[in-house]
DNA sequence: ATAGTGACTTTTGTTTTGCAAGTCGCCGCA
DNA sequence: TGCGGCGACTTGCAAAACAAAAGTCACTAT
C-alpha cells in the first residue's frame, strides 16, 4: 500500500506520497467537486491524461481516494476523497495562504475551501457529500 | 524571481516553487538548525550535491532563503529562512500532522516544530534567531 | 454501418533526478 | 615548497519521471 520511504520523518514521508508536480493538484480539483475523469483532465493546468491516470492509481493505491461506479454497461467511475485524502486538506489551505501571501496576483480563495473542514469532503457512504462543494476549477 | 506558473492557482503556484522532491526537505532541515552545506547534505534521507546547489539557488531566487558568508578567506556560507521561507512553517506543521496521523511509525514531532512559529525562525539581522532550534535531522 | 463518447493505454521524445567523480581555493603541516 | 585535507560546489553520464500525441476498447446513438 505504502512505498517505501526515505526516511521515517513525516514531512519527507508526507512527500514521498504526494510530493511530486500533479498529485496535490489532483487533490485539489476533487476537492471542488470535480469527480470523473474527465473533469478531473480537463483543468487550466494542462495535466496529461497518462500522468492523470496514474496519479489516480497511486492515489487510490496509498489509499487517499476510491474509485466507485456510477454506472454499469458502459463502466464509469467516480474519484472520491477517503478520510485520509479529505484530512490533507489543511495542508493545501496552508499552502494556499502562503501563496496568496508570498506571489502576486494569484486567485483567491473560495469560502467552502478557506473554511471548510475535512469532515465536509468526506462523502458519507451513498452521498456525495458536497453541499459546500461547487463545482469550481 | 519567480517562474511561470502553471496558472493563478494559489496552490498550483505554491507548487511550482517548491513541489519537487526536494525543496521541502530542504527547508525542514533548515527550520532544524542546519544552515551550512554540508550539514544540508548530511541528512538521513540522502540528498545528492548537485541537487542539494540546484535547489539552495532555487529556493534563494525564489526568496525563501537567503545566502551569506560567515568568513572570508576562504568565503564560506550560511543559509538563513527569510520572512517567506519562515512563513512556510504551518505548511510543513500540516504535512508532518497528517503524516503523522496516517502513516505508521513516523517520528514524533520535536516540540520547536510543532508548536513554533513562523517569527521565531526568522533570523534578526546580525543574529542566530535560533534559540528554540536545537540541531536535529 | 458509422460516428461519437468516456476512460484510459501506448509510443516516442524531453526533462529531471541521481550517482560518482572531479575541481578549486585555501589552510595546516613537514 | 610540496602534500593532504576540507568546504563547497560542478561535471558527466545513466536512470527515472514527465509530456504530447495518437491509439484502443467498450459501449451508445443515429
Amino acid at each position: 500500500m505504502y512505498p517505501q520511504f526515505r526516511s521515517p520523518c513525516p514531512v519527507a514521508s508526507a512527500l514521498d506520497l504526494v510530493g511530486d508536480k500533479w498529485s496535490l493538484i489532483v487533490l485539489r480539483t476533487i476537492f471542488a467537486g470535480r469527480h470523473r475523469y474527465n473533469e478531473l483532465a480537463d483543468i487550466t493546468e494542462k495535466i496529461s491524461t497518462n500522468i492523470l491516470a496514474d496519479r489516480l492509481a497511486r492515489l487510490e493505491e496509498y489509499g487517499l481516494i476510491a474509485k466507485r461506479a456510477y454506472q454499469h454497461k458502459p463502466e464509469r467511475f467516480e474519484y472520491h476523497l477517503t478520510q485520509r485524502g479529505a484530512d490533507f486538506l489543511p495542508v493545501l489551505q496552508q499552502l494556499a495562504i502562503w501563496a496568496r501571501e508570498h506571489i502576486p496576483n494569484r486567485w483567491s480563495l473560495p469560502g467552502w475551501f478557506a473554511e471548510g473542514t475535512a469532515r465536509q469532503f468526506y462523502p458519507e457512504p451513498g452521498t456525495d457529500g458536497a453541499a459546500l462543494n461547487p463545482r469550481a476549477g
